[in-house]
DNA sequence: GTCGATTGGATTGGATACATTCGCACCGCA
DNA sequence: TGCGGTGCGAATGTATCCAATCCAATCGAC
């Protein structure tokens, strides 16, 4: 059906195939993210298949692999559901997000990527734009320590992080964080600097700064 | 069959009921892991099926979860394969672990648990006895530096670490390590300060010592 | 003789079918 | 009325089946 008729393409490009696995995994993840799917929910494999017009046979791969990585969990004989992430989880993730992060930023500067700090300063600037509005900033935001891991080159550390930028769980304590006195307005002062310490090569600066940063700004509860 | 004829059963118990998929995921896993199954291996599920005794359903289910977990690489109508983990991968996990590490020693240090300080007591003793075997000196070192990031209380990390510490990549690379002239003989000394410290509840030192003995160490490539 | 097309077997990807288990409602009984 | 047992419907877990794709060897043309 596909890469049959296409010799004559201009080049490479290693025709990014998608299997149904892959769009069940990409459609399950994504309202899972945005939440459309709360957490809780049984997922009915019938009604999900049949829903998303395929067999149940792609749609258990893609919850294994959404199981691997903790977005839902399986029961014996019981099913799969969405898994119960909370707020106790939102400090975990916080928490090794403190020790993750001024860790990268250190490799980071001793990396100085271009493409990488130019990635970091769109981040910035889009967070600038985004100021007020709950969920763009959010996602700036999360855009920004994104980008600062992988900044680091290391592939290691830029999986971690996406792991624990969850949007899902992110997004209510983000936004109760921000609606605090002293809340977002600063963040992207703080974020440019530590790009510049990134862009100049000072290490223990960029390292210092990421983890006050961070440190500085603890989950705090929904109201 | 099971979990009918047990409500005199002491207590709680979760009964680990294991299904098909998850035998076969295990079974796998400790396969790829030992290197019996060596990276590049096709591993062509009517066989790998037949072997374990299963269908290609469960098994395919098994793949999956190991995909999403880098071990085995998915190529479209092309089966699965065992990933290629190499030299350059290793030098990642460590540097990984560099930022890693001394952040959730300083979280244990916080947290100062008997039960993971007696465990990472019980990891040292461990290897000291298994000093000069290359696999279980490997084994021990790996124990201890997942103790230390349980140690931490942090889900996250503990997952992040026991990523890291994959013994495929990791075995021989300590080995060539462990035949340097200072080679295994310190560690365990190290690793007995770093618990002394998180014992006494000191996380400045935690870090440090972490940081110091981890850095101190980068893999070297097998000859 | 070498390169390209073709065809056949082997293998994967996905759909369907079947057995087992679970949850809930109904019923009987104390 | 409350509690435990029973049976049925629904949903999961696994096996089997079919079509689409890939790989390799053979064959043919230049």
């Amino acid at each position: 059906m596909y890469a049959k008729t296409m010799s004559a393409q201009p080049a490479i490009a290693p025709l990014q195939i998608q299997s149904v696995v892959d769009h069940v995994y990409s459609a399950l993840r994504e309202r899972i993210l945005s939440g459309d799917l709360p957490r809780g929910t049984k997922l009915r494999q019938a009604s999900l298949a049949d829903e998303l017009g395929v067999s149940r046979t792609p749609l258990r791969e893609a919850l294994r692999r959404l199981s691997t990585e903790g977005l839902v969990e399986f029961s014996p004989n019981r099913g799969a559901t969405v898994s119960e992430l909370d707020f106790g989880d939102m400090r975990h993730a916080w928490s090794a997000r403190v020790a993750l992060e001024p860790g990268a930023a250190r490799l980071a500067a001793q990396r100085r990527d271009a493409d990488a700090i130019a990635a970091m300063r769109d981040a910035v600037k889009l967070q600038r734009q985004a100021a007020g509005d709950g969920m763009d900033s959010f996602a700036a935001n999360r855009s920004f320590h994104l980008a600062l891991a992988a900044a680091s080159g290391n592939p290691h550390l830029t999986r971690f992080a996406e792991m624990l930028w969850v949007p899902r769980i992110g997004v209510p304590i983000y936004q109760a964080q921000a609606a605090e006195p002293r809340g977002a307005a600063g963040w992207a002062d703080e974020h440019e600097g530590i790009v510049d310490a990134i862009a100049s090569g000072d290490a223990d600066a960029a390292e210092r700064l990421t983890r006050e940063h961070v440190s500085a700004h603890p989950p705090v509860a929904p109201s």
